[in-house]
Parts: C-alpha cells; structure tokens; sequence
DNA sequence: TGACAGGGGGTGT
DNA sequence: ACACCCCCTGTC
C-alpha cells in the first residue's frame, strides 16, 4: 500500500498532447469507468492498483501527480501502450475517406488506452443498455465494497481509493451482493463469468495473449460476454486494434455516413474491418466520439 | 418538490 | 422479437 500522499506533479509526455477535449474523450468517453473529474482542467483516476490526477498546466501540456513514483511508467503504458499515436493514425485510410479524416481532424491525438484485462472485461460486462455514468457508479460500487484499499487515504481526502475486486474476489460475492451494487440482471452474468475464470486458474491470461479470433472466441463464451463486449474488452484492454465493436451508436454512425442503411450488426462490423484495415478500432473511436459530439450540439446545428 | 414514464454503448432464448 | 433489472433523465 502505496504512502497516503501525492507526489509532485511531473510531465506526461504524450505526443501529440491532447487538449482539454481530446483528454476527456479519452479517458471519459467510454473506454473506461473510473476516471472522475475533479476539476475544469483535473481528473482522477484507477486502474489496477494504481492511482493518478491528471491535470494540463497553462501551456496545455499534461502533467500526473500519484501516490506511488511506479504510476509514472504505468500511466506511459496506459496511453502509449498501443504504440505511437501518430504513427497508428497515419495507417487510417483518412486520406480516401473524408468522414474519417473528418472526425481525426476534430479530436487530434485520441487514444486507444491500453487497460488491464480483466478490469476491461469487468466493466463491458456492466455496460449492456446502460450509459457512461450508469456504468461508472456501478464501477464505483464495486470497488469501494468489494476492492481492496490500493493506498492510504490522503489526509484532507475522505475519498477512497480501492481498486476494482479480482475475478477471484467477485467469484466468492453472492449474486444478491452484486445486484446491490446495481447490477441489475448483469448481476448473473458476473457472478457466472467469475465463477468460470475462477475455476480456471491461467485462462484470462492465455486469452489475453492468444490471436484476435482465438481471443474472441474464447470471451464469448462466457455468459454476458457477446460479439460487441468481447471486441470492446480486447480493443480497450488487450490493444487490439483490429477489433471493432459495433453498437447501436456506431450501427446510427455507419447507416447516416457510410450508406449502410438496414445493415445489420455483423455486417457493418465485417464492412468496418474491410474498409478501416487493421487499426479499425482506432477508426471506431474517431467516429463514436465524433457521434457523441454531434449528440451533445443544439439540433438546429446538426441539421446542416 | 415529487411522481411518472421512457429509454438506456447488449445478451440469451 | 422480447425479456432481463433498475437507475438516470426529462417532463409534467
């Protein structure tokens, strides 16, 4: 357990830098569950048993401060773990698609994070029917009782910092437990999934590392887990980027920019890794932040 | 202030 | 197609 007090904050060299936006979409914009704004330009957040703030300083350049100096490599791979953000955009094809160059144009420098494993898989299983901040307290709930403490409190600071429980803790968790912490009728599907993992010492890691196919193939077949959570958990938590999840926003996206009117699923999703290549869950990303900003503008803008 | 629908980043049958 | 749970949000 990590000194109940934050270091100095440090630079978090990230190129390109994101802006304010760009940051918010990020790490807030549905890949993960536990950041928590805590300030115009601030944020906190978990994952693993790690703990940062994140802030931009004056000139806009991003800065971390943490309870532990070890969060500063981690936090590196956690953004940068996919490998260079520049690079990874240069291989979208944004320069024979004009929506895709676009939405890149409008959120420059956004990520695909690189988030523990299981925890991803945790917090998909969570998101059936249920929006960002749904899915955020339901994260917060279940690490503040079932988590263990990752760090001491800071003084001046009630805020806990638990990290989110292991599959084996979950596994040991009444189904009744879990659905306080509103679950709902996912309640059973974790309960399941967590009893499976449990029983089976090694197998998240190997899937983990298995290829995309294998990999999906293998997460599928645990209770709540379908086409669009396993390619979310191994897109958002396992870098690959070829998987793309397709879910009613991307289903509306694809029907109004790419004609795909009536198409079902499976079938934009096999449009989508066609035409996107490889990286086309980064394309993914581009174009459901980009949805999600037409859905906050006024309506009388969006008819343009 | 408070009740009341409506609908929500899917999955399983 | 529809049930599954139940909380959030907008509305009266």
């Amino acid at each position: 357990m990590s000194a109940g007090a934050w270091t100095d904050w440090r630079p978090l060299p990230l190129q390109p830098p994101p802006g304010a936006t760009v940051l918010a979409e990020t790490i807030d914009g549905g890949q993960a569950f536990r950041w928590q704004r805590e300030g115009e330009q601030l944020w906190r957040g978990f994952w693993g048993d790690h703990v940062a703030r994140l802030r931009l300083d004056a000139a806009g350049r991003p800065e971390w401060s943490a309870l532990s100096p070890a969060t500063g490599a981690a936090l590196t791979r956690y953004f940068d773990g996919n490998g260079d953000p520049r690079a990874l955009a240069d291989g979208l094809p944004w320069r024979s698609d004009a929506h895709l160059a676009r939405c890149m144009a409008e959120f420059p420098g956004l990520r695909i994070l690189r988030q523990p494993f299981g925890e991803t898989l945790l917090g998909f299983l969570c998101s059936a029917t249920k929006q960002i901040v749904q899915i955020k307290q339901m994260m917060a709930l279940l690490a503040a009782r079932h988590g263990a403490a990752v760090a001491e409190r800071v003084e001046a600071d009630a805020l806990p910092c638990n990290r989110l429980p292991t599959w084996a803790e979950l596994a040991a968790v009444p189904e009744a437990e879990l659905r306080g912490c509103l679950l709902g009728f996912r309640a059973r599907y974790i309960a399941g999934t967590a009893r499976f993992i449990a029983a089976r010492p090694g197998w998240l890691e190997e899937t983990e590392a298995l290829p995309y196919a294998e990999a999906k193939a293998r997460l599928v077949s645990l209770p709540g887990v379908g086409e669009k959570v396993a390619d979310c958990v191994l897109l958002f938590g396992a870098g690959r980027l070829e998987a793309f999840p397709v879910d009613v926003w991307i289903l509306k996206t694809m029907a109004a920019r790419y004609g795909l009117d009536g198409w079902k699923p499976a079938q934009v999703a096999q449009f989508g890794r066609a035409h996107f290549g490889p990286l086309a869950g980064l394309a993914q990303q581009y174009l459901f932040a980009w949805e999600r900003a037409e859905a906050r503008r006024p309506s009388s803008a969006r008819d343009l």
